[in-house]
DNA sequence: GGAATAATTGACTAATTTGCTAGGATATGT
DNA sequence: ACATATCCTAGCAAATTAGTCAATTATTCC
């Protein structure tokens, strides 16, 4: 429910990946599952990559794999209940040991002031990240438009060429 | 005044290090220019990967360099009109050329799907961090205590042993 | 049962970024 | 002059990113 021990917040491209992925899940995995080999043409980002960070929502429990054909990936809890901070937390989940980890010592016996003075601002990030749920994002208008757009796009490319395992987006 | 450009919020240890130098030096920065060597000490950051950040801070205008004994850096402008957000677009200015960068051509006439989904998000972000200053973080209580506490440790350690230009914290 | 479909796992890699060192040049107050 | 600082450039080891490639397992359809 509530994600314990990640203290400091990474934003990269590499959680933005996992976030679009996850909204493109939801988005589309109302009825069956969802393979990743679609949500890469979707959203191009490479299968193997998507397989890796899945891995590790799938550990973290917010998404669930059924195998063979008509499996693909499903949301393991309602799109509500999902927060984008853990959707970051999961794919990001470096264990950081890198100098002290949250209260550890760091400096003379005092808990390593550095990280005193940027937790207060880290926390209130977190706090914003997990307050907006993927289904916020997901009943935006602009969101539902681009996905639209998506799924027309690519029933036509798949039609011109199936994109395979190794194949360039 | 308004940060142009920067679409991808990019939130890592090098923000943070930013982020921190910034509260210090606008915390100290009263009456006399702070020096990065003082700087250095309090935040335990290596001197010259601060001059590298402080260069670019710099660029952006959001501080300003006094040369020769007594000088040190200053803010160009008042705390309050300094956001989380600009500090770390300033250190985090890869020029993103990655990919699409904004309304680049990115597919087929399309403006790149997989941005915009993401962007949304991403603007909704920048401007939570946008809308939080300097003086704001400045202002909390926690964090005044940490930087007088933070000050007492740094005189003592001067006694003991000043730190030089390449020396270990 | 066999073929096709998909997740699952693991090892390996190139490119980039991070965080740092080293050394020097330039400006300035005493 | 000299010490103090900013400024600037180059280089580098470690980590991270963003993948590739190959094999294995589970499932469904025929």
């Amino acid at each position: 429910m509530d994600l314990i021990g990640s203290q400091s917040v990474r934003l990269t491209t590499k959680g933005r990946y996992a976030v679009t992925a996850m909204l493109d899940l939801a988005y589309h995995s109302e009825k069956r599952p969802v393979t990743l080999t679609d949500i890469a043409k979707r959203q191009e980002i490479s299968l193997s990559y998507l397989e890796q960070l899945f891995a590790r929502l799938r550990r973290c429990s917010m998404v669930e794999g059924v195998r063979g054909p008509g499996g693909g990936y499903q949301l393991s809890r309602k799109a509500h209940t999902i927060s984008i901070a853990e959707i970051i937390a999961a794919v990001d989940e470096t264990i950081d040991s890198t100098r002290c980890g949250g209260k550890a010592n760091c400096q003379n016996a005092e808990p390593c002031l550095t990280h005193d003075l940027w937790s207060g601002l880290s926390e209130q990030i977190r706090s914003y990240l997990n307050s907006i749920t993927l289904q916020d994002v997901l009943d935006r208008k602009s969101v539902q438009q681009v996905a639209e757009r998506q799924d027309l796009q690519a029933s036509q490319i798949m039609v011109e060429a199936p994109l395979q395992r190794g194949a360039r987006a």
